[in-house]
DNA sequence: ACGCATTTATTACCTGGTCCCAATTCAGTA
DNA sequence: TACTGAATTGGGACCAGGTAATAAATGCGT
């Protein structure tokens, strides 16, 4: 029996579902129900089968996660998601290269991604309040394409001056290959609550 | 008159109750009034008069500067407006220094923005289809914070290695004030592709 | 004692849901 | 064709966390 076009099965109007919340998690109940064409107590079945949380609660978990990184490390603020993070030691972070990171004519990454997400990396590693990149060397061995996971690894080289300045050094691969490197001096706030502010004391807020 | 160290005044409970939310965002009104022990609908006028939007507003908010946040780097083709573009020559770009672009505990721009300015506009500034970053020395001179116009000045150096590389110099200046240097290797096609490889020499400090 | 600010209480209403139960529709099969 | 089970829809009760508006109570200074 041939569907009208307007009513997808089960199965696909789900995978819709999700698709829509994925790329717009503002989105009520009320207005899938209208986009989808169903009943809202469908879409709410469908959640729940899904295991959807409400609109409200996915915006509540999206300023939570926003939320903890200021509380403790920036880890929301981080290119890249870390998977791995012994801090001031080393860290590992992954980060998948899609259309939007790509030059649209040759699909290869723009260099500022994959800098974004060593310096992420650099910085989440330093277990400090405050961390700021202070310089970098870097090299972009080859370039990234579109799909591409950079899988980024970070060493925390040495604590000196007075631990107010760390030497991060973050090699990137794709799979076996090496396609990014970078040594990256790191400021931070040394010790806990004050004394000596990374760059030329900046004000607070 | 000596007030009961329970009960503030007006003013003194609302700046209370605004370090409260400040700290807490996820705060409901019913416990705010729990804990300033005055009536819910005292801390309803409280916020009227204070601007402070309700708690979901408050969460929504969050979301979307995370939200916003997340795709604001990846979604620009370039980082910041090109306001200047001599190709082969020079350029000039400017980048505003927005909510989404800072450590929201700090509002100290987080480096791989500055960054990616430049790197943008080192890219930019050669004239060539394929422009890709071979390397980079940069330094962080001084932090750039919330608010700050960061004018990138970018002066391609040298054309070397039969047109197949460039130095580009870039100088970021918030007013009269370097905030950023970088120098920039920049691979270009030289005639045709085969945009490989790029390090050859390791010089690390 | 009066008056004004402040505080509290009350009620109606809103959004965006949950939970539960019943009715309906649909498609395939005995 | 009638039956069955899944899928869908509808409705009601309830919830949190509010807004808005109006009224009543409480301070407190003069």
């Amino acid at each position: 029996m041939v569907r009208a076009i307007e009513r997808l099965p089960k199965r696909q109007r789900q995978q819709q579902l999700s698709r829509l919340i994925v790329d717009n998690p503002f989105i009520a109940d009320r207005e899938l129900s209208r986009m989808l064409k169903v009943s809202i107590q469908t879409i709410r079945l469908d959640r729940l089968e899904l295991g959807i949380p409400e609109q409200r609660e996915r915006l509540k978990l999206m300023a939570e996660r926003s939320y903890d990184a200021v509380r403790s490390l920036p880890l929301d603020e981080v290119i890249g998601d870390i998977i791995d993070l012994q801090l001031d030691r080393s860290g590992i972070s992954m980060f998948e290269i899609r259309e939007e990171h790509v030059f649209s004519r040759t699909g290869i990454a723009r260099g500022h991604h994959v800098f974004a997400q060593a310096n992420s990396l650099a910085v989440a590693v330093i277990n400090d309040e405050i961390a700021l990149t202070a310089s970098a060397d870097i090299r972009f061995i080859r370039s990234v394409k579109l799909g591409e996971k950079c899988i980024a690894k970070g060493y925390v080289r040495s604590i000196s001056g007075g631990r107010s300045k760390a030497k991060v050094e973050v090699f990137t691969y794709v799979g076996e290959e090496m396609v990014f490197q970078g040594s990256f001096i790191i400021y931070r706030s040394a010790g806990e609550a004050s004394v000596e502010r990374g760059i030329e004391d900046a004000d607070r807020d």
